[in-house]
DNA sequence: GACTCATGTGCATGACTATACAAAGGTCTG
DNA sequence: CAGACCTTTGTATAGTCATGCACATGAGTC
């Protein structure tokens, strides 16, 4: 990238380059930004910037190193960093979580429900998928739903019977509320998930 | 909310609450943080909650008004401003995203298994909800899968023709390009939703 | 008891962001 | 042409946030 590459001024310009700039960096202010921009032959002040990051509708999210970085929806809405959990005790990981959350389990077909408090499906389902199971195909969380589907067309009961299992006896033993305070907690249940998981449960056994 | 309500005064008391008012309304700003807290008997200084919300993973997000207001992914992520849809045209948003989203449909009992292109589940099933059929129960989405539970026990293939038939007939045409570009299609996709998702959807027919 | 360490918090202040005000430039109309 | 209006931008500054430093408190050890 020359230092004077050929660049339109106008606002639009400008605009483009901020998204591919945040979109391909991380930004921790505007000042930030501003220098980049110049180094691109755009100069423009901090004041501008602010300007110009509302009109993208820019966001500041945590990076990766849980610093705010800015956003940008069309480039960078995804930049919410998940949380580092230690593959290694996945499972150990997944009992404990199912100690504590999980309030009931019922199979159909190759089908477990899990039923959690609310809001807790997309953790413990991230649980799952860090734990590896291999007779786990996947799962679907809602709010406080966990789908969990099961590899064998007709192991649902079995399923649901080791996870109680699992719930009865997990490893060491560390309490939910202390789960509550850290950035793994809070970084793997996403925004968007609340919005759709309008799910009234007891109509999925009919 | 009484003035002095009965409050713990510990960290993660307050945690908890802070997750609370930013979940159900929008903060602006640390100083405004800290006068809702001491509505409820938690009184701290701005330095202090800056550090809760480093601890709390907070992101900064464009609400309503395109000002940007505090998030907890915890509770409040999707705060992520989804573009005003007009509610009184959800069904008509719904229908044109189905046009757009919607990959297969096949019904069992009262549910429809809705296959999407990948990551954009999360995003049709959110217009579910805006939308509110009344058939509809309500929906768990994952990453290219949406499980649409619907109300009559055994009315699964009547609202899955439906779903099909508003997918060929979608009012006004904006075409999901023109949609990707804004914050409502970035806004409702989150980054944690892909390792929930490791769905095999073929599995689901046994 | 004293001592050490970890945790949590407030104060003060620098870093960062938003915005009122003014100016410049462009477009449109009579 | 002049004037009105709109858009854009910079300057200055108020508003907001992060952080170094100091202090208090509690837990653990000797």
């Amino acid at each position: 990238m020359s230092e004077q590459a050929l660049r339109p001024t106008t606002k639009n310009a400008r605009h483009q380059l901020i998204v591919e700039l945040v979109g391909s960096r991380e930004i921790h202010s505007q000042g930030e930004l501003a220098v980049l921009l110049a180094e691109n032959g755009v100069r423009v002040t901090q004041a501008t910037l602010s300007r110009d990051l509302v009109e993208l509708e820019a966001v500041k999210v945590r990076g990766a190193s849980g610093t705010l970085v800015y956003a940008v929806p069309a480039e960078g809405g995804d930049r919410t960093p998940l949380a580092p959990a230690d593959t290694a005790t996945g499972r150990a990981r997944l009992a404990r979580l199912l100690a504590e959350l999980l309030v009931s389990a019922e199979a159909s077909g190759n089908l477990v429900v899990l039923r959690t408090p609310p809001g807790a499906a997309q953790f413990l389902a991230s649980a799952f998928d860090k734990a590896e199971l291999g007779d786990v195909l996947g799962t679907i969380a809602g709010d406080d739903t966990v789908l969990v589907i099961g590899r064998d067309p007709v192991g649902g009961d079995d399923l649901a019977h080791r996870l109680l299992a699992m719930a009865e006896h997990p490893p060491a033993t560390q309490g939910l509320v202390s789960l509550a305070g850290t950035p793994e907690t809070t970084g793997t249940i996403p925004p968007s998930t609340p919005p759709t998981s309008t799910v009234t449960d007891t109509e999925e056994h009919p």
